[in-house]
DNA sequence: CACCAGGCAAGTA
DNA sequence: TACTTGCATGGT
């Protein structure tokens, strides 16, 4: 009772089950999957790696040398494709400028110091360097992202001006730093918020998920 | 038809 | 510092 956001969790997790993310099949299918989902619902930006898997394009080498236009064509369907080849090209230039193109040298770095050196590259926002810290690295960083927001703010957890540094501190302060929890955890929240928390949805003492809300509102 | 989706950076005052 | 705008596809 004294630590509601562990206590959701285990509620998510019996009610949804384990989620098994991130959906993708290597940690660089994973790194890319997080910039093309910026704003972008996950069917749009799975055709889109699909189309590049088909085409055995799915590599570091094959992308990093790829022309822009042919780069920006081949996401299309994952929409913003010009803005998002420019920031898969900038993510894999640095990663070549930095660790000489090696993806584990990257992802042996030390939690903060990958999270940081992540968020120096420009396309790169907190989301998207957590997503990459904890899917592909394996590193514990929680993910926020706008269902969390809405989530927490809708139930009182936090003000609806919360930052992503203050919602992402409440669960570092209140979750042991298990990669396994901050996985699941953020996954259940992006289901949670697809089937009951909405944009337009009513707000939660009156919205239709009564067995979770329950024990939140009292 | 309008609205939304697992953001981010640049522009404006 | 505090808002606002551009980026774009495909599903409901």
């Amino acid at each position: 009772m004294k630590n509601k956001l562990y206590e959701l969790y285990g509620l998510l997790l019996s009610h949804f089950g384990p989620q098994h993310w991130w959906p993708g099949e290597t940690p660089f299918e994973i790194m890319v999957g997080a910039v093309l989902t910026q704003n972008t619902n996950w069917s749009n930006v799975s055709r889109a790696i699909e189309g590049l898997k088909k085409e055995k394009l799915l590599s570091f080498a094959a992308l990093e040398a790829m022309p822009h236009p042919e780069l920006a064509s081949r996401i299309q369907a994952s929409g913003y494709f010009n803005l998002k080849a420019i920031r898969l090209k900038n993510l894999l230039s640095a990663i070549c400028r930095d660790y000489e193109g090696d993806l584990d040298r990257l992802f042996d770095e030390e939690t903060g110091r990958l999270r940081r050196w992540l968020l120096t590259v420009k396309g790169i926002g907190p989301e998207t360097a957590d997503s990459i810290t904890l899917y592909a690295a394996g590193k514990p960083s929680f993910v926020v992202d706008a269902y969390t927001h809405r989530i927490l703010s809708r139930h009182g957890l936090v003000p609806e001006e919360a930052t992503y540094q203050e919602m992402q501190e409440l669960f570092h302060d209140s979750l042991p730093p298990d990669v396994y929890i901050f996985n699941e955890y953020h996954a259940l929240l992006v289901a949670l918020g697809k089937h009951f928390c909405k944009k337009k949805a009513p707000l939660c003492p009156g919205c239709p998920a009564k067995q979770w809300t329950g024990f939140l509102i009292q």
